[in-house]
DNA sequence: AAATCCACCAACCGCTATAAT
DNA sequence: CATTATAGCGGTTGGTGGATT
């Protein structure tokens, strides 16, 4: 029963490809195309497995792979989408919604607008960034921007005092780098306190078999703060939502125009001892809530360290999702 | 000049979902 | 339906080359 093995482990050759091994996949696959990967190897002479094979095609001898630095757009890119998914590859997004029992309300929708169906974060930003391959991303991140932005942590002036307890003050001047810590700290706070309360309350069968965390996040207070912002005419988010399918780039950068500054302040504080003493308060406001921000405050940047990495033409922070449709799409 | 350190990145590993038998 | 291979993913490793001591 079941399949023939792929290939037999023995006699299979390991690590780095030589000219040769390259050329023999090349012309294999510009004679036969893509295939079966199983049998390439031995049909175009190789002692590698498949897996290997395919290894290799799809993050080097890919002829539509972009070779060279990444550009600053690309960086950019990658940052934005990494401190607004995290790296955590539970964090599935499921567009079966039908599984959740209760239907997620327009507000729900609009929050998932702006953040795209990720099944798997790297694969899913080297779909954005044409040429560049998952592995190259992922190590471009690991190589040079999670330690750029590590460096540069000190400038967003994240003090914490010698007490844990104490507020973490977030005081970033590039509206950006703040909307980008913000989410971060909600996000992760979020995740935190969501981890906790599933270790507090018994554990059900339809909890159990809750696996959408932004889901979770729409119904924790961070969704909250999306919930109940009001738009620059006084009206709600969800009010926002026609039945009509909208213009949709317009509509999702007013929704960041909106959404962003509402629930945080410039400087936003959250103060761990609540949280940590809150756990099972999920209805209560975690953040402070303050009006000080709004949308002309994109204006204000000066934060230009910050800016290569973490801005965006225009000011917006969502503007450049707009170039890519696939965002947009309503679950 | 030799030794050591460090950054980079290709390749591997282990896992999961899906497809084939 | 059960079993097993395959495809594709994120995380990690290890070789290589340049920089520093």
């Amino acid at each position: 029963m079941g399949r023939v093995p792929c290939c037999d482990k023995d006699g299979v050759k390991k690590g780095p490809w030589t000219p040769e091994e390259d050329q023999l996949l090349v012309q294999y696959i510009q004679k036969h195309g893509l295939g079966c990967w199983r049998s390439l190897p031995k049909n175009a002479g190789l002692l590698r497995c498949g897996k290997s094979c395919r290894l290799r095609w799809t993050n080097y001898l890919r002829p539509d792979i972009k070779r060279g630095p990444f550009s600053p757009a690309e960086e950019a890119t990658i940052v934005h989408l990494h401190g607004m998914l995290g790296n955590n590859p539970s964090k599935t997004v499921s567009v079966e919604r039908s599984l959740y029992g209760d239907k997620p309300d327009l507000g729900y929708k609009r929050f998932l607008l702006i953040l795209p169906d990720i099944h798997e974060l790297w694969a899913y930003m080297a779909s954005q960034l044409p040429g560049r391959t998952d592995n190259e991303i992922k190590n471009f991140w690991n190589t040079h921007l999670k330690k750029r932005l590590t460096s540069i942590g000190p400038k967003l002036q994240i003090s914490q005092s010698s007490s844990s307890s104490e507020p973490i003050n977030i005081k970033c001047k590039s509206p950006s780098a703040r909307h980008m810590v913000q989410w971060e700290s909600a996000r992760v706070e979020a995740e935190a306190r969501l981890s906790k309360q599933s270790l507090l309350v018994k554990p059900t069968s339809t909890a159990k078999s809750h696996p959408d965390i932004f889901l979770q996040l729409w119904k924790s207070e961070v969704g909250e703060t999306f919930r109940i912002i009001e738009g620059k005419d006084g009206k709600t988010c969800e009010s926002l939502v026609s039945d009509t399918p909208p213009a949709i780039k317009n509509e999702s950068v007013f929704l960041a125009d909106t959404v962003s500054p509402k629930p945080f302040k410039t400087n936003t504080f959250i103060d761990t001892t609540q949280e940590q003493e809150d756990t099972c308060k999920p209805n209560e406001d975690m953040m402070t809530v303050s009006d000080s921000i709004g949308s002309n405050e994109f204006a204000d940047s000066t934060d230009t360290e910050l800016k290569l990495l973490l801005d965006f033409p225009g000011g917006n922070d969502l503007e450049f999702i707009g170039e890519e449709s696939e965002f947009f799409q309503l679950p």
